[in-house]
DNA sequence: GTTGAGCGTT
């Protein structure tokens, strides 16, 4: 049955509520939703003292008990981007690169964020009255700001309304861009320029496994390729179609992999690029607007956000995001070496066929797990008051309590998310300070809890 | 001293 787990980014902090499966299992897609790179669990066992693991099988972490109890667990980092525990000594030695999951120090390293680089963000919506000072106070509370603008009118010096910023790390503009902000009394958008778009090193993290063998279970795979990097998503077709799909945490790795054959229990099987879910295969490319790719959609870790020009796509798509405009010649699949013969064309088709069907697109960070969304029917939001010292300014951050489509429900019936930015009353409604406090203006939600001041997470 | 979708005097 379906439960509201309680999770922690750090033990002793405040919990976030993620819900588990009807089967009980909470998918490592969803709690990598609301932990971005987290890739386990564990909580505190109150006999021993210690930190006790949880079991995470096939992209699901499975209850220590019968169920998952009152407990707090705590998420669990790769070792890298657990900065925190490294404390501020030697911060800059990355001594170790790989994931839990990578073993004998093989060839590929695990980067994750390493090697996401960061991009100036635009802040749309601010107030007229913000300043740049205001900005840095704010958005301080994500990371190292390396940069803060406001752009104004040159003559009256006045607002435009906007500005732009960019953090020293990824992991902080992933933090940022993963919610909306609200700055002085107004809900701001953080987003990547349209200026930047296509500069970024968007990878896939999913790769076709061609000329499986009937007896390739997924643990077979999940195993198998766990020495090359954090495996987050094995699929396998059913009825038998001799291919599969194997996601990993780092895109890095599956591009690293693409091109070899490797045998995996006496067969060899090909692996390649998996292509995106709106290839054309009747014209034997791909479509031509990036925005009908979801590009757009898979660049912002932020699933709800609006993409440039109103391209926003439903949000029940599962899958990773994709190499796209940087990199030109690895999608679609005319990679797949059909001159080679290595694959027959029903094959060929069935694969496109699946990655249709389940989607081969995603955001980034938002983990992918079987054909469960990443977000769900009813949202509760938090809201967190954020006081902008002497400046009196006043900011406060939404993100989410939980996501999921209520009691009872599934997550995969939950209805799409419309193709708008007023989508749960985003895009025009305001809210003033006074209110920020309390209940967001922004309709059809339930209470909003409540969080200490300048808290993050 | 007004405005509220957008995209950056370098």
């Amino acid at each position: 049955m379906s439960q509201y787990i309680q999770v922690a980014e750090e033990e002793g902090e405040e919990p976030m509520e993620v819900p588990s499966e009807e089967d009980g299992t909470l998918l490592l897609s969803t709690l990598s939703a609301q932990f971005p790179g987290a890739c386990g669990l564990k909580y505190r066992n109150p006999d021993t003292g210690s930190m006790r693991g949880i079991r995470l099988a096939d992209g699901r972490l499975y209850p220590p008990d019968v169920d998952w109890s009152n407990r707090i667990y705590v998420a669990v980092f790769p070792k890298t981007e657990n900065k925190k525990k490294s404390g501020s000594t030697a911060s800059g030695s990355n001594a170790s690169t790989s994931s839990p999951d990578e073993q004998d120090g093989g060839h590929y390293k695990s980067k994750k964020y390493e090697r996401q680089r960061c991009s100036d963000l635009i802040v749309l919506g601010l107030p007229w009255k913000s300043t740049e000072e205001d900005l840095r106070k704010y958005f301080s509370q994500f990371g190292e700001l390396l940069m803060v603008q406001v752009k104004v009118d040159p003559k009256t010096r006045q607002s435009k309304g906007f500005g732009f910023i960019r953090f020293a790390d990824y992991d902080s503009q992933f933090k940022c861009m993963s919610q909306r902000h609200m700055i002085d009394g107004r809900w701001c958008d953080v987003r990547i320029p349209n200026s930047k778009e296509g500069a970024q090193q968007i990878m896939n993290r999913k790769v076709f496994v061609g000329r499986c063998t009937e007896d390739m279970t997924a643990e077979d795979l999940r195993n198998y390729f766990g020495k090359y990097g954090e495996v987050v998503d094995v699929f396998i077709p059913k009825p038998f179609r001799a291919f599969a799909f194997v996601t990993f945490a780092d895109p890095e790795v599956s591009q690293n992999l693409c091109g070899e054959d490797h045998i995996i229990k006496g067969a060899s099987v090909h692996i390649s690029s998996a292509a995106p879910k709106n290839y054309d295969r009747h014209n034997d490319k791909k479509s031509t607007s990036p925005h009908q790719l979801g590009y757009t959609q898979a660049y912002p870790p932020n699933p709800w956000s609006q993409g440039p020009r109103g391209t926003t796509q439903p949000m029940h798509n599962q899958g990773t995001p994709m190499a796209q405009g940087s990199l030109p010649n690895n999608l679609g699949l005319g990679n797949l070496n059909l001159g080679a013969l290595q694959f027959n064309p029903a094959m060929l088709a069935a694969a496109q066929a699946m990655l249709s069907g389940q989607g081969g697109w995603g955001p980034v960070g938002l983990v992918s797990q079987g054909n469960n969304p990443p977000v769900g029917g009813n949202v509760t939001p938090v809201t967190t008051t954020i006081t902008g010292g002497e400046t009196s300014s006043q900011a406060s951050v939404q993100s989410f309590g939980s996501i999921g489509s209520g009691s009872g429900g599934t997550m995969g019936a939950a209805p799409p998310i419309p193709n708008n930015n007023s989508f749960l009353g985003w895009g025009s409604s305001q809210v003033s300070a006074s209110e920020a406090g309390g209940s967001p203006g922004v309709g059809g939600w339930g209470t909003p809890q409540s969080k200490p001041s300048g808290a993050w997470n």
